[in-house]
DNA sequence: GCTTTTTTGAACTCTTCGGTACAAAATACT
DNA sequence: AGTATTTTGTACCGAAGAGTTCAAAAAAGC
C-alpha cells in the first residue's frame, strides 16, 4: 500500500525548499547575517518576500535554518571524508583536503559559514552562540570517534591525548577558513594542511 | 628649544582621539562592522555625529582606523609576550595564554576582533581584505622570526619548518578566538593551548 | 573687543531596512 | 461548476540606517 503523497489543498509552491535554502546560504556565505538584506535574499533565492516569510519564518529564521543546511551539505563532506578513509593519515589529510575545497574553493564564497560569518553573529546573538557551539561540539566529537577508532586499530598510540588532537585538529580547519577568508591561495592552504597533517601524525604510527 | 606645541586655532576638542577610538573598537568588536549602528558607536564613544566624522572621515575609514589600532594595542600583547620570553616553550605558552586573555578576558568581548569581525566582513570588502591579509602576515613573521630565533639559541631542530610552524601556531590562535566566541570557557581555551604548546614543540630540544 | 577658525550639539534628509496587507492566481474538495 | 485553501506578486508601512546642515560655543589672532 503506497503512501499517496497526497497534494496539498491550496495553490502549489512554485520552490523548492531545499533549493531556496541552499541560494540562501550562498548569500549569508557571501555577505553574512547583517550584509545580506532580505532584498539580497529574495533575489538570490528567486522567489518573494511572502514565499520567503511562508516558507522560514523570518530573516532569523531563515539564518538558522541556514546554518543546519550548511552543516548538513558542506560542512558534512570532510566529516565524511575523514570516516571513509580507513587509514588514519589519510583519512586527515582528506579530511584537510575537503576544508580547502569548501574554503577555497569555485562556485562559492571563500572561508568558512561557521567558522567567520556565524562566529561573528554569535557574540550578541545567544541563539546563534547555542548553535555555534553545538556544530563546533559535533565536529570535536567526529574528529575524536576517528582518532579514537585509530587507537583501536593500532594506528595510533594508545597514550595519545583524543581530545587534544581533535581540537587542534578543529584549529587547523579554522586557520584554514580564515586565510581563505584573507584571499590565501589554495597552494598556501595546502601547504598549511600537509605541515598540520604531519605535525598531528608526528607520534602516530606509520 | 622646547618645541612649543602651539595650540590650534578654533574651538578644542573635547575628547582624546585614541581614547574615543578605543571605545569604537570594543563596538566593532562586539558588534561587528553592519552591526555597529552609527548611534551605537557614537553613544559609546560618548561623541556627537558630526565630531566622529571630522575626525575619522566616515564610518568605514573608522572601522579601518580601528583594525590599526586593535593590531597596536591587544593584537600586540601576544606577540610582545612572545617575544619577551628567551625560553622558546615559555614564549610560546605565553603566546597562547596571551590569546586566551584577549579572546575570553573581562572587560572586552569574546573573540578577536580580526580573526572574527574583520574575517567576516573580508569577503565583500576588498579594501578589509587587503588589510587583514596583512596583519595576519605580519602575525605569521613575527611567529616564524621567534622559531628562527630558537633555531639559533639551539632550542629548536635545525631542520624543523619555521613556515609550517608559524601558521599552525597562528592557526591555533584562531581556533581559540573561534571558539570563545562560541562560549568556550577559559580552562577549555587554556586546554586547547597547552595541547597546543605540546604538539608545537614535541620536536623541540628540551 | 572684534574677527577668524574650529568644534559642538540638535535637528534634519534621504535611503534602505525588515516585515506586512491584499488582491489575483492556482490548486483540491464536493 | 463552485467553494475552500494556499501561494504569488505588488505595493506598501514604520523604523532605523548613514551622512549632512547649521547655528551656537569656544578658543586664538589682531
Amino acid at each position: 500500500m503506497k503512501k499517496e503523497a497526497t497534494r496539498p489543498r491550496g495553490r502549489p509552491r512554485t520552490f523548492d525548499q531545499d533549493d531556496v535554502l541552499d541560494r540562501a546560504m550562498m548569500t549569508f556565505w557571501a555577505k553574512s547575517y547583517t550584509g545580506a538584506s532580505l532584498d539580497d535574499l529574495t533575489a538570490d533565492m528567486g522567489i518573494n518576500r511572502p514565499s520567503l516569510y511562508a516558507a522560514f519564518g523570518d530573516k532569523h529564521a531563515l539564518f538558522m535554518a541556514t546554518i543546519d543546511h550548511y552543516a548538513a551539505t558542506i560542512g558534512a563532506r570532510p566529516i565524511a571524508a575523514l570516516q571513509d578513509e580507513p587509514d588514519l593519515r589519510k583519512s586527515v589529510r582528506a579530511f584537510l583536503d575537503a576544508v580547502v575545497d569548501n574554503t577555497s574553493g569555485a562556485g562559492h564564497p571563500r572561508g568558512c559559514l561557521i567558522g567567520c560569518v556565524v562566529a561573528d553573529c554569535a557574540e550578541n546573538d545567544p541563539e546563534v552562540r547555542t548553535k555555534l557551539a553545538a556544530v563546533m561540539a559535533a565536529t570535536d566529537t567526529a574528529l575524536a570517534a576517528r582518532y579514537r577508532q585509530a587507537q583501536q586499530d593500532g594506528q595510533l598510540a594508545n597514550e595519545a591525548d583524543i581530545d587534544a588532537l581533535a581540537m587542534l585538529t578543529s584549529s587547523v580547519m579554522h586557520g584554514i577558513a580564515v586565510r581563505a577568508r584573507a584571499g590565501g591561495t589554495r597552494a598556501q592552504l595546502k601547504q598549511l594542511a600537509r605541515a598540520a597533517e604531519n605535525f598531528l601524525l608526528a607520534s602516530a604510527a606509520d
